[in-house]
DNA sequence: TTTATTGTTTTGTATTACTAAACACGTGGT
DNA sequence: ACCACGTGTTTAGTAATACAAAACAATAAA
């Protein structure tokens, strides 16, 4: 799980996946996460008492867990991502117009990062959650993102992650990819039945800066037997687009 | 601005504030950051790109930012505390029905953090946002927090962070502190004229848990010429505690 | 072209973060 | 009541590493 990819700074990435199996384990202790990373207890102990002199790790009792010292640059890594407050506004408009579940993502490192989700009355659950990151190709919105994101940029990532497969519906080969992307293309927005999850239909769209560039995609999810129909799929879609759209014109002109 | 109480693994120590000087410069390059810091460029190359790579940093031509990597751990912290999703539903609740600013806060290490932040229809903009750490003493909801916080954590934490003054209405000696307390457990909610902002109102009560020790607090704030009135803050305090003893009700039995 | 000013890379060394082992403390079992 | 084993914590010694210094590359300005 963890990458071993040699960083110049190593403590940094012991860090990294102490910060990653703490968070996995819903809380630790110090042997537990002695064991499970292969160090010695000392090790993860001063680690430990590191983070949390730092405010990014908290301990109640034995056990240690991730603490709030992470939303502070988290929030300030989201309000920073070009056109945030809009798009917010927007993804809370679709979730209330549809009453589905309204998502927005964006790209970051070849990974689909979730920045924004809000609920409509209906809303289905799912087990996704604000920073959570996504192959771009397990998600309708990455589709949505790769179809319009440059080819060089497309390769680049499939080049730095891969095609991991998830279901048995999910796009494994570039060739496949390709074709879906271009299906995209032509659509003007993604579909998927149940690629990232059983039962789950999602449409998704790019929201595009000047220039065609895409910033990141808004899709919305529902459950099959109610999205699936022709007829709604449809209106979901054009619904989509023309509020994405909207965010063009209004994020071109206010540059925030 | 750096702390510079050792810690032992003082990479950590060196990572946080580079950070947090990286946030504060809304993105900052190699050259600009070593200045700063009072280290080697190389150094602060080092440590970019390895943040980088484990997704903490990201670079934007030659200018690095703080990444998308907090977002997930920061939310997950977030969705760890007690009682989130339900506080988050009353917190909207709130807004949407006072038409103001609702937050809720909660303490860690001694300091204030903003959970929660939803906005009413004519509510006021605060420089505040989701995941900012303050002094409890300088806000109302940290008032309110401790007038119902265990004496010996009340001690622990003036004595860990000091009463350190803001405006000139601040509390910053104990004994103005003590009766201040005594005056918000007397009323039932804490109540603010500008303290930490000017021309601005705040109410504030304790979300409390069973056995009476709070989880955070809740604040509603707004313009002093819109709140002050006698009759409009007696309304929105009398919200706010029936609010409060709702969810303390919910949270006991929904451990959640 | 020249001259600053970037970011990047390299090399050697002093620091430091690691392992290992002992210590303190509490709990559960017998 | 004791003992054994589980914690988290602390301490020493050493191998690893993160650092500073300086050279290098690349870009932009003069």
């Amino acid at each position: 799980m963890a990458d071993h990819t040699d960083t110049p700074v190593k403590s940094i990435g012991r860090m990294a996946t102490l910060l990653e199996t703490l968070q996995q384990f819903d809380g630790a202790g110090v042997t537990e996460l002695a064991n499970e990373l292969e160090v010695t207890k000392s090790t993860v102990y001063n680690h430990l008492t590191s983070l949390e002199q730092h405010g990014y790790v908290v301990h109640e009792g034995d056990d240690y867990y991730v603490g709030l010292g992470f939303l502070d640059h988290g929030e300030y890594a989201r309000q920073r991502q070009i056109g945030y407050q809009l798009i917010r506004q927007k993804t809370r408009e679709v979730a209330e117009e549809t009453g589905e579940l309204c998502q927005y993502m964006v790209e970051e490192h070849g990974l689909g990062v979730f920045l924004i989700r809000e609920s409509g009355r209906q809303a289905v659950e799912t087990r996704t959650r604000i920073g959570n990151r996504v192959h771009l190709n397990h998600v309708t919105a990455g589709k949505a993102f790769l179809a319009y994101a440059p080819d060089a940029r497309v390769a680049e990532i499939v080049d730095k992650h891969g095609l991991p497969g998830k279901t048995e519906n999910t796009i494994t080969s570039t060739e496949a990819l390709e074709i879906e992307l271009q299906a995209i293309r032509d659509r003007g927005y993604a579909v998927d039945k149940d690629e990232h999850l059983k039962g789950l239909y999602a449409i998704g769209v790019p929201i595009q800066y000047e220039s065609g560039q895409p910033l990141g995609a808004m899709s919305v999810a529902g459950p099959a037997n109610r999205i699936n129909d022709e007829q709604r799929a449809e209106e979901i879609a054009q619904l989509l687009l023309e509020k994405a759209n909207e965010l063009q014109l209004t994020i071109k002109h206010s540059q925030s």
